[in-house]
RNA sequence: GGCCCCAUCGUCUAGCCUGGCCUAGGACACCGGCCUUUCACGCCGGCGACACGGGUUCGAAUCCCGUUGGGGUCACCA
């Protein structure tokens, strides 16, 4: 049986890139009828904080990504949130030290850090000297005995470490490009290279798919694996997801965890099927792909090497096809119900998807009916200058919009084709047409001089409020 | 800087492994036209790329080498 992981660090929201491989493993998963794991790294005490955890869950969530396994819902191999697993990593320290792979460090920060500025103004790249590789019992009481607290090291054998990446190939780094790593922190807290050797081990992980950045740290991992006598995964590490400024997408690219793009009024559908073409394509060439069909045609092997940019511009665009292609109009309003009340919007639900169904062909995010809903909700809009001009210099604008009036003040209702065919009357009675029709009628009723279908409008907004807002326009300019 | 990785339109990519079907296909964006009371949608068309230089070969986007460019990583962070 095959089994993934996603494995973030509770530190904040869920960013794209970690969504992405959140993304990648639940595709393969599915695809391949693997067990999905949700761990979380909480190691660094100083970043970690229970909310984030709750929010990532949510955010996973969000995007349809489920897990089988994980701390909200328990399973064979947890606990699957690491600050619940450290008698589990002293055991592994303890069998490290006993078989001599780690050793006790007793090097002070200060003193590495001299060291290390040395070797970076010589030229030179940074290894740890492996100084407190063979201290004797007498060297470590006496450290001991002046109270200092040691970092536990893994003694790093001399080999080059040799994998095949599914997605990368062959890989083979030399064990001198990192030398003695930390293990075991001054303060007790195991670190991330080495608790994750341990979690994927004890949890079956049989696939390891995550970031590119992770990469070099494979090396490490391995030589772990090995000394502990563990099987070792397949990695799969996945193209890294570029800000437009070609650098890793961060915090400072703006608005990049899924939080955001929620907020921002993206469906969570067309995040899932965006990510999913970064840095992998389905055979034929649909873009637009339901989360099954992606499932069904996802294969890690076909991901791509190199790293891909977020654009935002085409994201919009494909959330602009769910808004209108995609998404029924029943489901599209429920998900549009808290924009509307955000903005302002007050109505019942019957009338936003009345609105929703007549401007969902030109929004491409929710946060697009701020704008492009107005007309339906503002009565009491104000006259722009352009438009005082416009009516002064063209003494047919204020003739239409009370010709229009006379002919609907004594009716009980309007409905789209009423509005056509009094259009059209006046068109024959008084000759008025097209844009000397419609602009004067359009600005009368919205204030605006471009947007939805007048007959629509008038349907929607109910009779009602069309004499309201034409005898406010005719006061205002008679 | 060391090590590693990557390299097709501005962007996401197909093609590359198994050279010829590639005068390099699709999508976003952009530009033009059509539709239309306006905007939007939709439809049609256009612009636009094999980073460069050497090889190998009858033939290279595809294979090899180098150069250049970009990225990742070098923590008691994950």
């Amino acid at each position: 049986m095959k089994r993934v992981r996603f494995a973030p660090s509770p530190t904040g929201y869920l960013h794209l890139g970690n969504a992405r491989t959140a993304l990648f493993n639940y595709l393969f998963a599915k695809h391949e009828g693997a067990t999905f794991i949700l761990r979380i790294e909480d190691t660094d005490l100083e970043r970690s904080k229970k909310e984030y955890e709750e929010m990532l869950m949510e955010d996973l969530k969000w995007m349809g990504i489920d897990w089988d396994e994980g701390p909200d819902k328990g399973g064979p191999h947890g606990p699957y949130r690491q600050s619940e697993r450290l008698e589990i990593y002293q055991k592994y320290v303890d069998k490290l030290l006993k078989s001599g792979y780690a050793y006790y460090c007793y090097c002070s920060e200060e003193e590495l850090e001299k060291e290390r500025e040395k070797a970076i103004a010589e030229g030179r790249p940074y290894r740890y000297s492996g100084k407190c590789r063979n201290l004797t019992p007498e060297e470590r009481a006496d450290y001991e005995a002046k109270g200092i607290k040691p970092v536990i090291r893994f003694k790093v054998p001399d080999k080059t470490v040799v994998f095949e990446d599914i997605i990368r190939g062959h890989v083979e780094i030399d064990t001198k490009e990192f030398g003695d790593f930390v293990i075991v922190r001054q303060d007790g807290m195991p670190v991330y290279n080495f608790v994750v050797v341990i979690d994927d081990a004890l949890m079956g992980i049989t696939h390891v798919i995550r970031g590119e950045d992770h990469l070099s740290n494979t090396p490490k991992q391995i030589v772990i694996y090995e000394a502990l006598g563990f099987n070792i995964p397949q990695f799969a590490h996945l193209p890294i997801i570029l800000g437009e400024d070609r650098t890793k997408l961060s915090k400072r690219h703006g608005a990049v965890s899924v939080r955001a793009l929620k907020d921002d009024g993206f469906l969570s559908e067309a995040v899932f099927n965006y990510l999913s073409l970064l840095g992998w394509h389905p055979k034929d060439e649909r873009e637009i792909l339901s989360k099954e069909e992606i499932i069904k045609q996802f294969r890690i092997q076909d991901v791509n090497k190199s790293p891909a940019i977020f654009d935002r511009t085409k994201l919009r665009w494909m959330n602009g096809v769910y808004i209108r292609e995609i998404l029924d109009l029943e489901e599209l309003t429920k998900r549009a119900i808290e924009f509307f009340e955000g903005f302002g919007y007050k109505a019942d639900f019957e009338y936003y998807k009345k609105v929703m169904e007549a401007i969902r062909d030109s929004i491409e995010t929710l946060m697009d009916i701020k704008e492009r809903a107005k007309v339906f909700f503002v009565d009491e809009f104000p006259f722009s200058q352009e438009i005082k001009e416009e009516v002064k210099s063209d003494p047919n604008f204020y003739k239409v919009v009370e010709i229009f009036y006379q002919k609907i003040k004594d009716l009980h209702s309007i409905t789209k084709e009423d509005f056509k065919n009094i259009t059209k009357e006046i068109q024959k009675e008084y000759g008025f047409k097209g844009k000397g029709l419609f602009h004067p009628l359009r600005v009368a009723l919205t204030g605006e001089s471009s947007g939805v279908g007048l007959d629509i409008l008038v349907e929607v907004i109910g009779i009602e409020r069309v004499k309201f807002r034409l005898k406010r326009f005719l006061e205002y300019f008679g």
